[in-house]
DNA sequence: CGTTGTTGACACGACTCGTATCAGACTTTA
DNA sequence: TAAAGTCTGATACGAGTCGTGTCAACAACG
């Protein structure tokens, strides 16, 4: 394989609990797009817009098959899965992994950071929305607002791929 | 000394949403002694209300000064000196040492991870500050900013304290 | 004075992370 | 159907991190 090592950090384990099950009849492409439509399934979306199965994400991302499991583990990623259970990584997973990579690479944080990392973002799109939300009647405070956080997402020094 | 080596296992928890972990334990510093003041102990000028050298401070919060060292070496705290370069820790320097403890032991994230959710900390209080600033005319809006903010920032399962 | 505590520097043990295997069962494809 | 690829899980290793321990110098203070 080409993927070069990389300088490592150090982390703790921090996994929540299982991710993937072992068996489930996981059968959606959920993730994948508006897939499987009412068409009848003869050939058959399966690449709206990319969805990958590892081996090729790996090679996209130049990253270890291994690392791409390790990670959907740890429940940093959770890409979709085939009915026959085989993962399928979309654009946005693969977008995902980039971030995870800036952030474990560039800026030297363990897996446990990372994920850290990754629900601070979520936490403050989501509270971004919700203020959003409440100030509907108010565009001025919206805008304020809009403007404040955008300033804050910068400070975090994210790769300009999301 | 009496540091205990740390768990450094695993089992680690970094989820957003609810089930706050265990917090640091209590902050109150005010009856440890500081680091002057051995004098007669007039009324004189302590009222800086705890200063400590690092052997002092290594004992209130229970690790190896050698780690406060490298703490302050990494930019993660910067505590004052005396004339003859000696470090002294104030009870806010106390604080940060025991989130740096936290987010480090409990939460399992590394030194460089530490730096970032600290600079993330940061940068959420200046942001909140500067909407609440901006929003100054429109106290309904400040409220549901105030409250979104909070939120915001509890979701990040810090300790009370910091 | 001498004791104590500070400094920077280096080193060690335990741990992490990405990677690399292996085995056996299953899925997809040609 | 056969071949190729993936699945789960386990184990292993090199290089890195982190807290801690120790060292020789120097400074502070009783």
């Amino acid at each position: 394989m080409s993927q070069q090592s990389r300088p490592r950090v150090e982390d703790r384990r921090v996994t929540p609990g299982r991710m993937p099950p072992p068996r489930p009849e996981n059968t959606d492409l959920s993730h994948t797009q508006p897939a499987d439509t009412k068409e009848a399934d003869r050939d058959v979306v399966l690449e709206v817009q990319g969805v990958y199965i590892i081996s090729v994400a790996a090679r996209i991302l130049d990253m270890h098959p291994q690392t791409l499991r390790k990670y959907e583990r740890l429940g940093l990623i959770n890409p979709g899965r085939t009915i026959g259970m085989l993962r399928l990584y979309s654009a946005e997973d693969i977008r995902k992994v980039r971030l995870i990579r800036y952030l474990s690479d560039e800026l030297g944080l363990n897996l446990a950071g990372v994920q850290f990392a990754l629900a601070a973002f979520d936490n403050m799109s989501t509270i971004k929305q919700r203020i959003n939300g409440r100030l509907e009647g108010i565009p001025a405070a919206q805008q304020v607002v809009q403007e404040e956080m955008d300033l804050l997402f910068d400070s975090l020094n994210l790769p300009v791929d999301r």
